[in-house]
DNA sequence: ACCCAGGGTCGTC
DNA sequence: GACGACCCTGGG
């Protein structure tokens, strides 16, 4: 079952522990007091240490580590050549990556990412990842590791455990009623995850998030970023908003910003690219400016 | 004490 | 396609 490993990847590029970990896309790493992070993903506890240029991982893990690392830290994409093609964009992208140089798009667990998603609507970075503790607290699988106790985020069986009322107990709000449906539809494959992860054509497999309960435009975007790869999506958020209006359209009125215009021109500015610049903005906008 | 905003979505018109 | 409602929490 879980085993005790250990990875080391000298002399890498690109990768920055608080870049990763504190731009958005994730809900489950904390950092340490040596400066590590510590998470817990689909496959166990992992905890990641940079020294100088050498990442070194550990943790106690269901499959190989080297394995998992190199999927959900997207290891074998190259970020060099990426930020190389963004920075020519404009000064504005620019900067946002030189502040963010260190970001990667990480590979994770789809069905995790799709309530933590719904979770996030309207809501805070701070509370939602209390209300993902919580959840796991209460349904996921207890894992010890150097004395700790952590938890899984539970799978769609443990969580259809959970009522709607005991959803609002832990904090969801009027997300539940979401949480539940979804987690139901899911877990008798009204939708199934199996098939939307085969799926090549991204049209369609927005269609199919699309039909679950609290999924809209801006959640499936997040979800096909943040665990499908599909670098070409741009997730309109109220900071994403903001920062593109300031740096391009420039309207007095930022609530009156049109999304699709947004989308509009983050596509013809980024093109393929769209989804990683709009993690470099967003970052940039939320902890600088 | 009160108000506001937060990685939006849904139902209704 | 626009508009308000929506749980809850931390900060002004």
């Amino acid at each position: 079952m879980y085993k005790e490993q250990k990875f080391v990847i000298n002399d890498i590029k690109s990768f920055e522990l608080r870049d990763i970990f504190d731009c958005g896309q994730c809900f489950r790493w904390n950092e340490q007091e040596d400066g590590s992070y510590t998470g817990i993903i689909k496959n166990g506890v992992l905890n990641v240490k940079k020294e100088e240029s050498n990442v070194i991982f550990s943790g106690l893990l269901n499959e190989d580590i080297e394995k998992v690392c190199n999927e959900y830290f997207d290891l074998n994409t190259d970020y060099e050549l990426i930020k190389e093609k963004l920075s020519t964009v404009d000064d504005n992208l620019k900067k946002s990556i030189e502040y963010g140089e260190g970001i990667r798009i990480l590979n994770q667990d789809l069905w995790e990412c799709i309530i933590s998603f719904i979770i996030s609507a309207n809501n805070n970075i701070p509370r939602i990842k209390k209300i993902i503790d919580r959840i796991s607290e209460n349904y996921g699988e207890g894992i010890i590791w150097n004395d700790k106790k952590y938890y899984t985020f539970p799978t769609e069986k443990e969580l259809s455990k959970a009522s709607v009322e005991d959803l609002r107990k832990l904090g969801l709000g009027f997300r539940d009623k979401r949480v539940y449906t979804t987690t139901k539809m899911i877990l008798n494959k009204e939708v199934d995850l199996n098939e939307i992860i085969k799926l090549d054509n991204s049209n369609e497999i927005r269609e199919k998030l699309l039909s679950l309960d609290g999924v809209g435009e801006k959640v499936a975007d997040c979800i096909m970023l943040f665990s499908l790869k599909r670098f070409d999506v741009f997730p309109v958020d109220v900071w994403v908003r903001r920062v593109m209006n300031e740096l391009y359209i420039k309207n007095e009125n930022e609530e009156k910003v049109n999304k699709t215009e947004v989308r509009k021109i983050a596509e013809e500015k980024f093109g393929s690219l769209a989804g990683i610049a709009q993690q470099y903005l967003f970052y940039y906008r939320k902890n600088v400016s």
